[in-house]
DNA sequence: GCAATTATGAAATATAAATTACATTGCGGG
DNA sequence: CCCGCAATGTAATTTATATTTCATAATTGC
């Protein structure tokens, strides 16, 4: 068994250590006690209860409580609230400190997040399941892109850079019409073309996103989807999943491993026209150049 | 050693993992989601009850109560206990191998300059530049954003962002109808409000992007750009310039850094309007979800 | 050393979490 | 098409957890 005044994990929270060490000469000595456990197991505290570190020290667990609300935590619920918080370094939204200009100091935690959404991006193209993707973009007759809300726009940029890399790739818009063009896209009905859709969703998840993975499956048509880390319907439907991280403590999600990952994504199928690609990206800006309708 | 899939918190429970990957394959459905939900997100584990991750599953409580005696273990409280033990008795450290990124030879460098143009992304961030555009955001009493081609979805997408961080934003569609939207947003003519547009617009270069500058000068309008190191009018338009590489070695350019500036101007916008800002996030949800047209 | 203040715990109460028992749905096999 | 089982949810119940109230003990200031 564990001694009660144990070792503490690697686990930190510099912000709440700092606080309950500020405040600690000025508390009620059982109080401070508490304080004093809390301190030097802060690794553990999402799995304590106010019980048990009352036990643990052997005060009651009214002090525990009280203590909590002394230092400003709405209790035992507060406390687990804000350093789930601090784990992810996200400012409370309402807590704004509007005055003060975030410094670049405040930026760096965000940054090494970005970086390391990054990193697992590389990761993922590294894997072999990024060639199954690949893979089966490539092998596709006909591929469909599709995103919702906050991404719907890098769905479309997709399916337009995607395009540039090879045919028969189309964005699915979501409401207007997204069945038919997903239905009838050709007119010969005879040969059942190989398909494949490229979701994208982040949360809030969008209702269509499951339907539409529910058709794929039903239908016997490849899905890939890139969505964030909290998505747990996805694997329901298809193994092809790449999970870009979006929290990267800004007060909006990111998009940003999400674009890289569609980024790689591209150059990857790309990768595999090479010898077509000049002339087609040729074909392309000749297109846009004749387009100038301004 | 860290799983591709995991998130971005150091908190790993390999056993934990093993268990819940081995089970999945024949869990019924919604319980495989939650599992799945729960591997996922192992870093926040201690901080949930069983309410919670039903609920940002969207199952029932006995759901995720029936999944955990379905691995084994004595309901929730049953599960903290055990990750408690497996978090304080696991092996002190996995130095080993664990430095070796797994990226392919060719990617290294790819990635480097990824990393390098998000980097100078936040040089950017930290400049008084950056103070000068987000005041201008936040005093203009319209603004506007556009892009083209390759990165129109992306403009669409920042439109979208920040117009849930103040009112009156709008996305300016290219061709259609473009300066009708321009000119006559609200009835009242009397006024002249301010209006600021963001443009973004990376190599090649689309015709309208100048026009619209042009026109923004003549008219005494702000202009912020967000554009790539190639780009040599900007700044015959306005200081306010945000340069994003994106030169990166792939086929296609890269879009990341420009995502990531877009992304923290939303933020950094976001910041100014940090009180009215959850209630906006909650009304805008709130809309997605009543918008349930499927 | 005596009031006034503060700290603390016991018991009661309120709130939340988890479990159980039962009802409903949906799906595959005959 | 119906049966029956497995999956899932609802509502009631039990149990744990947190908070309030109040009485007592300790401490402080004078």
């Amino acid at each position: 068994m564990r001694d009660i005044f144990s070792q503490s994990t690697p686990i930190v929270f510099p912000k709440f250590e700092e606080k309950l060490r500020g405040a600690l000469p000025d508390l009620p000595r059982l109080e401070a006690q508490v304080a004093q456990y809390m301190i030097l197991n802060v690794g553990d505290l999402s799995f304590e209860t106010g019980v048990s570190i009352s036990e643990k020290v052997g005060v009651s667990e009214v002090t525990v409580s009280r203590l909590l609300r002394r230092l400003g935590y709405r209790g035992m619920r507060g406390l687990k609230r804000e350093l789930r918080d601090e784990l992810f370094d996200r400012e409370p939204i309402q807590e704004g400190n509007e005055g003060a200009r975030e410094v670049p100091e405040g930026m760096t935690r965000n940054m090494d997040l970005e970086y390391q959404a990054l990193g697992e991006i590389y990761q993922q193209r590294a894997s072999p399941l990024w060639g199954q993707i690949v893979q089966t973009i490539v092998e596709a007759d006909r591929v469909y892109v599709t995103g919702f809300q906050a991404v719907r726009g890098m769905a479309e940029d997709c399916a337009r850079r995607l395009g540039m890399t090879r045919g028969n790739v189309r964005f699915l818009a979501a409401h207007d019409g997204m069945l038919t063009e997903w239905l009838k896209w050709g007119d010969e009905e005879s040969e059942k073309p190989s398909r494949c859709l490229i979701l994208i969703d982040v949360v809030p998840y969008a209702r269509e996103a499951s339907i539409l993975s529910g058709i794929c499956s039903k239908e016997g048509h490849s899905l890939i989807v890139f969505t964030d880390e909290m998505c747990h319907w996805a694997r329901n439907y298809t193994d092809l999943v790449i999970y870009a991280s979006t929290r990267t403590g800004l007060i909006l999600e990111s998009t940003v491993a999400i674009t890289a990952a569609l980024n790689l994504m591209v150059n990857s199928v790309a990768g595999h026209y090479s010898t077509s690609l000049t002339e087609r990206l040729d074909q392309w800006k000749t297109y846009t150049r004749a387009l100038r309708l301004f």
